[in-house]
DNA sequence: TATTATGTAGACCAGTTGTTATAATCGTGA
DNA sequence: TCACGATTATAACAACTGGTCTACATAATA
C-alpha cells in the first residue's frame, strides 16, 4: 500500500481544485487536509504543483467519467437514465455547494494558459462528449446527429453546473434535466418520420 | 475627466480576471498594465482588491448584456440575431484565446465562497437570462415556455464558451448557434399546433 | 496669497507562495 | 546487527502577495 499516500495526495489536491481553484489553493492547504508532510509532496511529485496538478486533472475527470458511465448505463430508459444523472450533480452541488466531483470547469478555465493542463483538461472534455454521444448512439439516434447532440448537452451540463453553483440553485440542474429529456425524445420522434 | 483613471482601472481589472482569473492576477500586473500607481488604486478603492473585483465583475457584466442586447435586437429573425451572437462570441475567443468580454464564469466559480461577489456574478447571470427570455417571448413564445428556453439557452452559451475556449476551438459556438436555433425554431412550431 | 481638498508616487511591511537542500528516520532484507 | 533504499522532517530560500504609510504635486477656493 506504498501508494497510499500518493493518491490520498491527488484526491485531495483534485476535490480542493474542484472546489476553489489551482490558484487559491496551496500546497500548504493540500498537506495540511491530507495529513502529508511536505517532504513526501516533492518526493511524489519532483517538479512540484504542476505536477501534482496534471494527476489531479487526470482523476477528478476520471471521477466524473466513471460516475457518468455509470449513472446512464443504470436505466436503459434514457429520459430516467438522464435525470438520474443531473439528480446526482445537483446532490453534489447542495451537499458541498461548490463543483467537487462535478466538474473541472473551474480548473479548465483557470489553466488555459498553461498547455499542458489545457490540454489534459480538453481530453477530459473530449471523452466525457464521448460518453453522452455514445449512449445517444445506443438508444438509437443516428451517428452524426448524435455526435452533435451530445456535444449540445455537454456544453448544457456544464453551463448549467456552473450557474447553478454560482447562483447556489442545485435544482435548476432538474429544468436542465427536463429540457434535455424533451430534447432527446424529440429527436428520436423526429428520425421516424 | 478625473473619473479616466478610475474607469481604466476597472477596465483593465475586468479584462485581466475575464483572462486569467481573480486569483491568478496580482494587483501589481493591474497597475502595469493599467499604468495606474498603487497609492491611486487605494485612493478610489480604499477597500482594495474585493472592492475593486466587485466593480469589475459589474463592469464585465453590463458590458456582456449590453452586446448581447445590442445583437438580440439587431436582427427581426431570432435565428439570424442568435446566429449573430454566437459568432461574435466565437470571434473574441479566436483573438484572444480566452474568455475576455465574452463571460463571467472563470470570476464566478472562483468567487463562490465569497458572499458578495458570488451575488455579483450571480445577478449578472440573473440579467443576461432575463435578455435571452425577452427575445424568445418577443417573437412569439409564450411566458413560462420562454423562461425555461432562455434559461437553457443561456447554460449552454456559457458551457460552450468554456469548453470552446478549454478546447481552443472557437468553432464550436458555431454548432451551438445551430442547435440553438432548431430549437427555438422547433418550440414555435410545436405552439402553433 | 494662503489654505485645503484632490490625486499621485512609491517605499515599505508582514505574511504567504512554491521550491530546494539537507538531515533524520524508518523499514526491510542480508 | 548492519546496511541501504525509501520516506519523512525541518529549515531556509527568493519571489511575490495585498495592504499601509508618508511625502509630494496639483488645482481649486477663500
Amino acid at each position: 500500500m506504498t501508494e497510499s499516500v500518493r493518491e490520498k495526495l491527488i484526491a485531495t489536491a483534485a476535490s480542493l481544485f474542484q472546489k476553489q481553484g489551482v490558484r487559491a489553493t496551496g500546497l500548504a492547504e493540500i498537506l495540511r487536509v491530507s495529513q502529508t508532510p511536505k517532504g513526501s509532496l516533492y518526493y511524489y511529485f519532483p517538479h512540484g504543483k504542476d505536477e501534482l496538478t496534471k494527476a489531479a486533472i487526470a482523476y477528478a475527470g476520471a471521477q466524473s467519467e466513471n460516475r457518468v458511465k455509470r449513472t446512464l448505463a443504470s436505466d436503459a430508459d434514457p429520459t430516467k437514465a438522464f435525470t438520474h444523472l443531473f439528480q446526482e450533480m445537483a446532490d453534489d452541488i447542495a451537499s458541498s455547494g461548490h463543483l467537487n466531483h462535478v466538474s473541472i470547469s473551474l480548473i479548465a478555465l483557470e489553466t488555459i494558459d498553461e498547455p499542458e493542463l489545457q490540454s489534459a483538461c480538453a481530453q477530459v472534455y473530449s471523452r466525457l462528449e464521448i460518453l453522452y454521444t455514445s449512449k445517444l448512439i445506443e438508444i438509437g439516434i443516428k451517428d452524426d446527429v448524435a455526435r452533435d447532440l451530445g456535444q449540445f448537452i455537454q456544453a448544457t451540463t456544464e453551463g448549467t453546473v456552473t450557474i447553478a453553483a454560482t447562483k447556489q440553485q442545485p435544482k435548476l440542474l432538474l429544468k436542465t434535466a427536463k429540457q434535455v429529456t424533451t430534447l432527446i425524445r424529440l429527436t428520436l420522434a423526429n428520425q421516424k418520420a
